[in-house]
DNA sequence: CGTCTTTGACCAGCGC
DNA sequence: GCGCTGGTCAAAGACG
C-alpha cells in the first residue's frame, strides 16, 4: 500500500548509480508490484566500493532463474506473496537498504556456482525475508530478492 | 553484555 | 518409495 516510507533516507553516499532493476524476474503475483514502489522504497545506498563504474551498463542478457520456482505453481497459484527480485550491480552482496538485515542461512545451489545467502530483517513483527545470490555467468551482478513488506519504516543505519 | 555471524543438520516438497 | 534440492532453524562463536 503507502509506498512511501522513505525516499531520502540518510543516505551518505550519492553514488549508487549500480542499482540497476532492468532485469526483473517474475515469480507469483509480481504484477502486484509496482516497479515504482521499489524505486521508491527499496533505495540501495552503497558504502564503499563500486560506484564509479557502471551508470549506463545496460543488461542485455537473460534471466537463467526461471529454475527457481520450478517447484510447485507450474499453471497454479498456491499463494500470493510480494516476490520482488531485481540485479544490482555491485561488489559488495550486503547492499544497505536502510532495513536491519539478520543473516539465517546459507546454501549452495547447484545452478550457480556461488551461494546463496538469506537475511531476515532484524525487527520482529517484519517478517520480511530477503535473498541474495550472485549471478552465476556475472559475479560481478547480485541478485537481489526480497519478499513480503517491512511492517516498520526504516531503521535508519 | 548484546547482537550478529557462521556452519551443520533437519525438514519439506516435488520429481521420477 | 526414494532421492534431490531448497529452505529454515539451531547452537556456538566472534565482535562491537
Amino acid at each position: 500500500m503507502e509506498n512511501t516510507s522513505f525516499r531520502s533516507l540518510d543516505s551518505p553516499l550519492s553514488d549508487y548509480a549500480n542499482f540497476e532493476f532492468s532485469e526483473l524476474l517474475e515469480f507469483d503475483d509480481w504484477a502486484e508490484v509496482d516497479p515504482t514502489m521499489m524505486i521508491s522504497g527499496y533505495p540501495v545506498n552503497p558504502v564503499s566500493a563500486a560506484a564509479n563504474e557502471a551508470t549506463s551498463n545496460v543488461i542485455g542478457s537473460s534471466n537463467h532463474l526461471e529454475a527457481s520456482n520450478g517447484r510447485g505453481n507450474i499453471g497454479s497459484r498456491p499463494e500470493r506473496k510480494e516476490k520482488v527480485a531485481f540485479r544490482t550491480m555491485t561488489e559488495i552482496e550486503i547492499l544497505d537498504d536502510g532495513f536491519k538485515w539478520r543473516k539465517y542461512g546459507k546454501k549452495m545451489v547447484k545452478n550457480s556456482p556461488n551461494p546463496r545467502n538469506y537475511y531476515r530483517c532484524s525487527i520482529e513483527g517484519c517478517a520480511v525475508k530477503k535473498r541474495v545470490e550472485r549471478e552465476r555467468e556475472d559475479p560481478r551482478y547480485v541478485i537481489t530478492t526480497y519478499e513480503g513488506q517491512h511492517n516498520h519504516q526504516a531503521n535508519t543505519v
